[in-house]
DNA sequence: CAAAGCCTGTGAAACCATTCACATCGGCCC
DNA sequence: GGGCCGATGTGAATGGTTTCACAGGCTTTG
């Protein structure tokens, strides 16, 4: 952030990619594409800001588009006619989301609303299909990122079926410590979104949260967790139905 | 079985594009692929029948193929430590699985059993990867069979994050009932199975599927289901927790 | 035709997570 | 600073599912 200003090359769309497309060039999904598909793709998107707690999609809505997170966060989730609802994915700057809809052209599978203040690039689907088709090396990009959905998703479906509360809970600590690695082993989360993320209720995770504290596998904090031990909680999904006394 | 012997012509793999794999020229995934690609196709894959409870592969196993069901059903699972297990999907004759893994080049997800006998065909990596680069057609189909995948991966999170016993288990009759429509509304399904795609004990399942019974909405069969008020059971399944009283 | 094995049906007891009802703590805004 | 709101921490009662223990029924196989 120090140090002389960035220099901007030219007008419009491209100088986005200079400064805030840094962030998505940097992805895997698109840092081994070729400078001029990228900077073509970027020609497509618009600039949008967003305050938290906007709705960005809901379930059932007609899907037309792509959306990058640049920064914040944004919540993938579903909502029940009796008010639970379940978090399926965080959305973090750098990563996209809404592409089923896009690329099948039906409806959206989840809503998506805005975790936290939030800028986003949206793409639409009359510019981007078209597109992908002439880029066969991008359609490659998004069957392998559909597959990494899929095994996302089959993962949290095993964990549901197949674990208990303790153990739910552990392999979703270690899912997200994986995801934000960099900042360590913190991991920035109300226990109420991680209560929604593995379908149990807060005070139960805060009660199997705290016993582990103690034992000191994790540390709790004013909206974060801290996992001390990943090994130990390692074990306690590898040995199955156990609380891991 | 009996009268005449099915008529083969020319050599090897073309006669069992004649024959058995008409079944997988009629599914969408390959209804409007063109015959000279759909006829290269089958000249890569290798024919196999297998016994009930047969292992198709395991979970962890590096992932080569591709493979397609002739007939018979093929059962997608994932077991736990302690003996639990899960089904993901039944896959049946016309569908193909194992797509994960051949795309993406990783490990398998789940285990794959042969759930009745069965007859598969088996397309390998090294051959089918180039094919599918040098037809965007092709490429695209794939993205939307993950797609559909991920629909139904999603629905199952959904449904067994948010809803209770007998709510699971009406979508999931739903889902099944959709899948078999051609067969009228019987689901050939033991109530075993069932109880470990919804995640819960086949005794739970027993006594709902006993109460709807006695109301008319199901009627049970040795080793089926036959759903007789889908309206019912949907109705139940958007009202949230409630066991339909 | 038995015997064996899987599928179904059912009740009672044990258990685990939810629900409900608070109390405390930390930030943020006026 | 004071007040408010969201996040955290805890206990007791409730309730739905599992567990366990059987009994039939239907099919397959020697």
């Amino acid at each position: 952030m120090t140090g002389a200003p960035p220099i901007e090359r030219t007008a419009g769309a491209l100088s986005f990619s200079n400064n805030k497309l840094s962030v998505l060039r940097k992805h895997p999904y698109f840092a081994d594409l070729e400078p001029e598909a990228f900077d073509q793709l970027c020609r497509y998107a618009k600039h949008t800001t967003l305050k938290r707690g906007t709705t960005i999609f809901s379930k059932g809505d007609p899907g037309t588009s792509l959306i990058a997170v640049i920064s914040g966060t944004v919540k993938i989730s579903i909502s029940s006619p009796d008010g639970r609802n379940a978090i399926l994915n965080l959305i973090e700057a750098g990563e996209i989301f809404g592409e089923i809809a896009l690329l099948d052209g039906l409806s959206r599978t989840a809503d998506a609303t805005a975790n936290t203040n939030c800028e986003l690039f949206v793409i639409d689907r009359r510019e981007f299909i078209p597109f992908v088709r002439s880029q066969p090396t991008l359609a490659m990009k998004f069957i392998e990122l559909l597959c990494a959905r899929l095994r996302w998703t089959s993962d949290q479906v095993e964990q549901v079926i197949l674990q208990d509360l303790p153990g739910r809970l552990a392999s979703a600590l270690l899912r997200l410590s994986d995801k934000h690695k960099p900042q360590g082993r913190t991991i920035s989360i109300t226990q109420q979104e991680i209560s929604e993320m593995v379908g149990m209720t807060r005070e139960s995770i805060n009660k199997q949260l705290r016993a582990w504290a103690t034992r000191g596998w994790v540390r709790l904090e004013h909206g974060a967790i801290v996992v001390l031990k990943p090994e130990s909680l390692q074990e306690l999904v590898d040995a199955g139905a156990d609380d891991g006394e």
